[in-house]
DNA sequence: CTGAAAAATGCAAATGAGTTGCATGAAGCG
DNA sequence: CGCTTCATGCAACTCATTTGCATTTTTCAG
């Protein structure tokens, strides 16, 4: 975190933690719940630390299919790049396996319309639990 | 239009025609501006409309990286689904061209969490044109 | 150490795309 | 014609996220 440029305070390690043991990528609110349930912190505080980590390049965020964001450990040699699936009727978001993914061919970034920095695939659909859940 | 069980109104097919002469998807906003041009219409009804051309399956409604969503005409036989290009600038979102995207493979859709109705690739980045104003 | 400068946090209020509730108007249909 | 259904308008609301500003907390030169 540190050789991100980041300093390491106890909030933001605490972030990591949360994000690192989460087994998919979560909401803003959902790591608030998360670090409201051992310590007292605010609302935009979580928004920063999340924004400076994006920034750092430690953590990923990625767009759910419902105007809000998701943030999970950012991709690395152990964890590679990956699609996720968004239910429309919970909001889950999973990941899928990076192997099931062919990532764009980085084809020609000449005829790209401009620099890319990142890439999201996502499907949206109904997960299981909730095709389940209502018929 | 009729065909995907909507009433062809006069506001209706103006946003038809407007999407369809569109070079990328449009945001709502866009769609109204354009719509204010010539006619008087509600932003509200613009919404509305939008969502049932979505629902009809003349519309697709895609994603774009800021938390906003953009319109375009329904992939088709003539028009193959595509990936999109956003420039987190300036807000454009570009289509690229099909080939250069490999859709995920349909994979064993029995791995897959859910049910899959749709999926969005987006490459995020700075358009050509926001690269040279703001280097 | 000490004290100014920088960074982190908290609190309240704002932002802005999108949505909802309810009233009015237009279209279909017997 | 009268009734039901759908489409539009208007105002107010939602809700994730952001911004402004005051208040710690940390860093670092002297």
């Amino acid at each position: 975190m540190e050789e991100a440029g980041i300093r390491a305070t106890t909030h933001r390690l605490a972030v990591l933690r949360i994000l690192g043991s989460a087994s998919s990528p979560m909401s803003a609110q959902e790591v608030f719940d998360a670090l409201q349930a051992c310590r007292s912190i605010n609302r935009v505080t979580v928004y920063r630390i999340l924004e400076s980590l994006v920034e750092g390049g430690v953590v990923d965020k990625i767009s759910a299919g419902d105007r809000s964001f998701r943030y999970g450990l950012a991709p690395n040699e152990n964890h590679p790049q990956h699609a996720h699936f968004y239910c429309r009727l919970c909001g889950l978001m999973a990941c899928l396996p990076p192997e099931s993914l062919p990532l764009p061919s980085r084809s020609s970034s000449s005829m790209m319309p401009g620099i890319v920095e990142k890439c999201e695939i996502r499907l949206d659909g109904v997960c299981h639990h909730c095709r389940l859940r209502h018929p």
